[in-house]
DNA sequence: GCTATATTCAACTATATGGTTGAATTATAG
DNA sequence: CTATAATTCAACCATATAGTTGAATATAGC
């Protein structure tokens, strides 16, 4: 079973699929107008459309026998948060480490000061 | 060919994955450590360790028979970098959009002053 | 040396992706 | 009505993922 954010990732995994959504960002495109850049069949770009589609990264608005894509930045808000997430905790760990290593600097100082042994380093 | 980006995406598109990496965020962990909260067999996570050490966001210390694994997350600053300048694009049409639609409003009330047609909206 | 532990390697299977081509569908334009 | 344009559908192929099991490798502990 896939999640929300499985989709996302998912598409935003193929470097196809971040141009659309590149050329999206600045304004909504037909199927056609989107394939044209690349050098692959327009059934190729179909599916990575209907890829963005699953992950809800892409509207769709039919008019007559045009279809028209929009960009839809919503699920990005997950992507960004879980990633934000890693970097905090990642810095948290750090931050606890360097307490750590501190509070043991401030104790040898203190054991020296009594008259311990020499601190390497 | 795939980019570091696509890899980095790629790996994060894995829920095993991503639960390693929070794992991993806490701390170093040995492959069966690493293992034992999933319902899978060794092998599939050592597979799934391969994948995240190809993206680089995760590195591997060998200590003799033991394979300790440590987080990078250099890598997530490219991924949270295209996330934000999607986004950044998209609020950048949106401000144009508003900033075009002000300058209708106010061309729309100067014709209004000097005496034009009725406005709709 | 022998045995148990930690891990990868190899081979295999099933499903998902990423692409192709050709036909079907639907709407516009003469 | 007919030709053309914009799309999808369907079938197919190659490769990548996600998992399995069983064997190989290397190290640790006795």
């Amino acid at each position: 079973m896939q999640s929300a954010l499985d989709h996302t990732l998912t598409a935003l995994a193929d470097p196809t699929r971040r141009a659309i959504l590149q050329r999206l960002s600045s304004g909504e495109a037909r199927v056609t107008d989107l394939a044209e850049p690349f050098a692959m069949s327009l059934n190729a770009v179909s599916k990575h459309i209907r890829m963005l589609e699953r992950a809800r990264l892409v509207q769709r608005r039919r008019m007559g026998r045009e279809h028209f894509l929009s960009f839809n930045p919503k699920p990005l808000d997950e992507a960004a948060a879980w990633i934000e997430t890693q970097r905090a905790l990642w810095t948290a760990r750090l931050d606890t480490l360097e307490a750590l290593l501190q509070a043991e600097d401030r104790a040898a100082a203190t054991a020296r000061r009594k008259g311990g042994s020499r601190r390497k380093r």
